[in-house]
DNA sequence: AATAACCTTGACTGATTGGTCAGGTCTGCT
DNA sequence: AGCAGACCTGACCAATCAGTCAAGGTTATT
């Protein structure tokens, strides 16, 4: 009984194994989030996903592999949207989906995005080397592209690293300064919301860079 | 001599008791911003300026005191920056102007930037009152002049929430993501880049909301 | 049914950490 | 000089936490 626990189906092994680790890479993103890696206890995300904490260290040797692990299922997310900055399309249409994706993204990993936040703001203990080949070369690709579209004309001329890290800054602010934002808001955004922000930020950045971002004429 | 340490001047009792907090808050300040306030210890502050563990509790009497100090002194920080949107005049000089000392104090103060940011993402534990009343005093007073800007047809229309948490998302974005900034960038940013970046942001805030912003001509 | 492999867990441990305290030192004042 | 009050600190707790372990339970396979 205790091992088919609650209310998923009973799989294989493998499957079995992958749900339950699944439920405490769950947990523990939320506590590393809330408490950050020093501030969480293993009793915490025991207590978080009800198991016991005894069993994390069956899944997960330690708790820096279990943190690593966690991280690395971010970064695995947020290069899943990198993708929808396309290479190909207008920058009206890159850069719209870009954004409009990374908020989303926002929305629906918060805590996701502040472990992430976390990590990078304490010198990147963990992912050091993800930061110095992945990011390093997505970056540089899309610097490449934007550099092609500054020199057809199609943009301002503005230095793509800037823009870029204004568009990083600008969307996961809305996942890591959530709670700040829903004091100010006197409660958490809605769908309309959620909406307008992301038709201002893609307004104001493309409209920014010299392109008819907005949605009403110029 | 253990008293009158190092380089400092010897000044009356109450200066120098001054003194020592202020070293032990700087210390503390970065521990905290490189740790986060459960994986920071008191030992690595007191190692951080160079006095023993016991002397940091004979001026604070608990870490969460030091802490709750540390973060108030960079709020103070914050509400004197924020005294350079001036109310009364023109958007493109209130809003060049705040972003810029925005940008000045991410280079300046980059450990308080970060223990600002964790605190947030945290839930604002010990600041949730600051930002009840301070910040959303001070954030609805701008809100009523950016309207009042918009109405008078000066600016586009947006609303002024996401404009705000546009310009105080990118400009801490390079205190707090300065790691991750530093890697992309092969080392710091030099003189050039921050007035470089801080010039592309004007640039593309103002113009995207319809000021002509940028250095050169539309 | 027997067996081996896998999973679960309460109780335990060594190490770390926030905080205390007694006894010592220094400073300013009379 | 002598005293009171402020300052300094090594040594010391009590609590907490990551990680261990042995014993027991469950499942798949033959």
């Amino acid at each position: 009984m205790a091992q088919t626990e609650g209310a998923e189906k009973a799989g294989t092994r493998a499957e079995m194994r992958e749900e339950t680790e699944r439920q405490i890479l769950d947990a523990a993103e939320v506590v590393f989030a809330e408490a950050g890696f020093g501030g969480a206890t293993m009793q915490a995300i025991a207590d978080a996903c009800g198991l016991p904490k005894a069993n994390l260290h069956y899944y997960f040797s330690s708790k820096e592999k279990l943190y690593r692990q966690v991280v690395e299922r971010i970064f695995t997310i947020w290069l899943e949207a990198a993708d929808s900055f396309e290479t190909e399309a207008a920058p009206e249409v890159a850069l719209r989906r870009y954004i409009s994706r990374k908020m989303q993204l926002s929305r629906e990993h918060r805590y996701g995005s502040k472990v992430w936040a976390s990590e990078v703001m304490h010198g990147a203990p963990i992912v050091q080397d993800y930061l110095e080949t992945t990011l390093r070369t997505w970056t540089e690709t899309r610097i490449a592209v934007i550099r092609r579209w500054i020199d057809a004309g199609a943009i301002r001329p503005v230095d793509p690293r800037w823009l870029l890290y204004m568009i990083w800054a600008t969307t996961q602010h809305y996942a890591d300064f959530a709670h700040q934002i829903e004091v100010l808001n006197h409660g958490a955004l809605s769908d309309a919301q959620w909406t307008e922000a992301t038709d201002t930020v893609c307004g104001i950045i493309l409209r920014g860079i010299g392109l008819n971002g907005g949605r009403t004429g110029p």
